[in-house]
DNA sequence: CACAAGTTTCAATAATTATTGAAACTTGTG
DNA sequence: CACAAGTTTCAATAATTATTGAAACTTGTG
């Protein structure tokens, strides 16, 4: 039952694959699929990783590699790791999920939410016929909305903001 | 203070910028802009639209729009509303936001959650040698992933069959 | 069952987005 | 300050994804 390292699939192996998952599932939410790799290869490389090792292992591109890296620390998902008498600067994940999560929702909420915030803001301050009733249906569905967004992003910006512990330990009891 | 129709922007032109708001926002969350156009457009027709008027609307082909109110339908965000004596099929969109936010939280997940666990679930079942500190290292991250899918896929299923008085009340209480 | 009034499919094409790779840049060191 | 060892930028290109539009299909009716 116990597995051992001659039954089993080489850990590379492994590795590969879950890289691979990885990337698939950052593309159906809509990042690269470079991007997701980059993070998944730093995820599961105990040592921080230099530009070169990461072209290597993923086939990409320098300028692809040096871009992603860029972007991965923007979202604060890898840090720079600097070594002494080094030119190369190499990267290291964050490894704890409660933060991942955290940049993942930081990022995305960014991108997805509160830009249509201002956006539906904007048009419901525009000016119309209150006696109309079809403007007043039309004025109807942009408020529903407008509460739902304000609501997620209250949600999603204390979640963003729980501690480890009010995290796992009120949020998850309500939910489990 | 009070806005006349003679102030305000025509009713139309207000809801063209929410057709195009939409629909951008609906790009940055990865589905077609177009998908979230005629979303948008049946959203602010109190009326429901033949396949004609939506491709005059938006100026989109009738291929484009038969996939895309087909895709509509399958999510559950509109109806088929049939006329007697009438060919033509009409479409009408849900108008409850909580049904709607249902729909989009359901079609997401099974899109960006559910085909991820899979996979993960795959990957942690693979045999290994289980006293390499670098296999446990990774075992570590992957467990660590799981319990996190695990978390937010009851959350959201909890969230999905949520009544509206649960959903605005415990809920939204907790979070404003 | 032939036809009219629609809908759906799907191969070709257009539009968009990601990637490469070479040139420009930066930075530390003898 | 010249050079080595890197990083970054960005125009060109490749890859992907969305859209068209014409042909095939469906369905109700005289």
């Amino acid at each position: 039952m116990n597995p051992t390292n001659s039954s089993g699939l080489p850990l590379a192996e492994a590795k590969a694959r879950f890289i691979h998952t990885w990337g698939v599932s950052g593309a159906s939410w809509g990042v690269s699929k470079t991007l997701a790799q980059v993070h998944a290869l730093l995820l599961v490389s105990p040592a921080a990783l230099s530009t070169e090792d990461i072209m290597d292992q993923l086939k990409i591109s320098r300028g692809n590699a040096s871009m992603t890296v860029r972007e991965l620390l923007d979202w604060g998902l890898i840090y720079k790791e600097l070594r002494p008498g080094e030119r190369r600067e190499f990267f290291v994940a964050e490894k704890d999920m409660l933060q991942v999560t955290r940049c993942i929702i930081r990022a995305r909420k960014r991108r997805e939410l509160d830009q249509m915030k201002r956006s539906l803001d904007q048009l419901a301050a525009l000016p119309g016929d209150a006696a109309d009733p079809e403007y007043r249906a039309f004025h109807a569905v942009l408020a529903d909305i407008q509460q739902l967004a304000t609501v997620s992003d209250k949600m999603l910006t204390r979640l963003m903001q729980a501690e480890k512990s009010w995290f796992w330990d009120k949020f998850i009891k309500l939910f489990m």
